[in-house]
RNA sequence: GCCCAGAUAGCUCAGUCGGUAGAGCAGGGGACUGAAAAUCCCCGUGUCGUUGGUUCGAUUCCGACUCUGGGCA
């Protein structure tokens, strides 16, 4: 870690970077909002649907007057016609904590992207194994043609501990480690080994907001029909109106899919709004797993939501 | 009122040629290093509507009843 980066965040009397995470509906936008106020800080979004341009009210994005009150970062990056992942966000990330810094500025890191949590506190870094594109676009091409055992069985062969690791059903797991191995030397283990050795680029603090999960799960719902209110339909048609392939990160966000069968006459609507509060829940489920087994976490209960405060966690005089 | 179909897991349903039952979804748990709101793995006892009868044995066959659809009046 740069100790340059130490001594910024020590002069605004700060010693980490928090990230404020939690499932869907959980109450992080407000948290944070009031965090970042109480610190003089900035919001860093750390969400994976948030960063596509146009997707606002079913990615639950900051509103207007939100932005208004506290400047917000790392959201709108993209349009949804634009390949993006970890390493994109962590580029745009990194650059953004570095300009902050320089300017006496404390980022708040705050989104459900668990995947991109863990690549912040972890410092991963994909530089030293490059991926080949091509290559794996041949592999999925072998995969339609001919299934996926002899794939899978090239990649046992290259790792065997990826028997363990990685279950034959994954296809999207068992092409893309297959791709990584034929073009970088080294196991998997090695090479996840080398993505982390040099640590963190910034130290992080993690915080987690939880809530029983009924309560949770009637938030969720709730809030889908805000949604409804605020008009997340209308974003579904202009989304369905671009033609964008399917399988495209942005056609997959939850919200939008959902109400696709109803723009093409499929399913009624009120069918649709269930099947989006269903998958939203599932989808919390999951963030809570993801969470549960990040290293270091702070939980923050629901009842103590609206007093808690980071500021004790991060100071310069914690621990 | 009569006729027909159905009643089995939280829901939708399968099944048992009579030996107390299993799928999908929901729900729960888990994995996760360039699609991650993605992708994938694991977890199934429930008076088989009620009540009589036949039977060694009924959720299964027969009768009655209750309820729910649909049809005829």
């Amino acid at each position: 870690m740069d100790p340059a980066v130490q001594k910024q965040l020590e002069n605004m009397g700060f010693q980490t970077i928090p990230i404020i995470c939690g499932p869907t509906a959980s109450g992080k936008t407000s948290f944070s909002i009031r965090t970042a106020k109480d610190l003089h800080a900035e919001i860093c979004c750390c969400d994976s649907m948030q960063i596509y341009r146009h997707l606002s009210i079913g990615t639950a994005k900051p509103t207007e007057e939100e932005k208004r009150e506290v400047p917000h970062h790392l959201i709108d990056l993209v349009d949804p016609d634009t390949p993006f992942n970890v390493a994109s966000y962590l580029d745009a990330a990194y650059e953004k904590i570095q300009e902050l810094l320089e300017n006496g500025i404390l980022p708040v890191f705050c989104g459900g992207t668990g995947q991109y949590v863990t690549a912040l506190q972890k410092g991963f870094d994909f530089e030293g194994a490059p991926v080949d594109k091509s290559r794996e676009e041949g592999l999925w091409k072998e995969y339609e043609k001919n299934g996926i055992e002899e794939i899978y069985q090239k990649l046992i062969r290259l790792d065997p501990e990826c028997k363990e690791k990685i279950h034959p059903n994954n296809t999207k797991r068992v092409i893309h480690a297959l791709a990584l191995l034929e073009t970088n030397s080294g196991t998997m283990r090695e090479i996840r080994d080398q993505s982390t050795k040099n640590g963190p680029k910034f130290p992080f603090a993690l915080f987690a907001i939880d809530w029983p999960r009924e309560q949770l799960y009637e938030r969720i719902n709730m809030r889908v029909d805000i949604m409804m209110e605020q008009g997340i339909l209308d974003e579904a048609k202009w989304l369905f109106e671009q033609n964008l392939p399917s399988d495209c990160t942005a056609m997959q966000a939850i919200g939008y899919k959902e109400f696709f069968p109803y723009i093409k006459g499929e399913k009624s609507l009120d069918e649709c709004v269930e099947l989006l509060k269903q998958h939203s829940r599932n989808y919390a489920k999951r963030q809570l797993t993801w969470f549960r087994h990040m290293d270091d976490v702070h939980w923050i209960s629901s009842e103590e939501l609206d007093e808690y405060n980071i500021r004790l966690y991060i100071s310069s005089e914690y621990k």
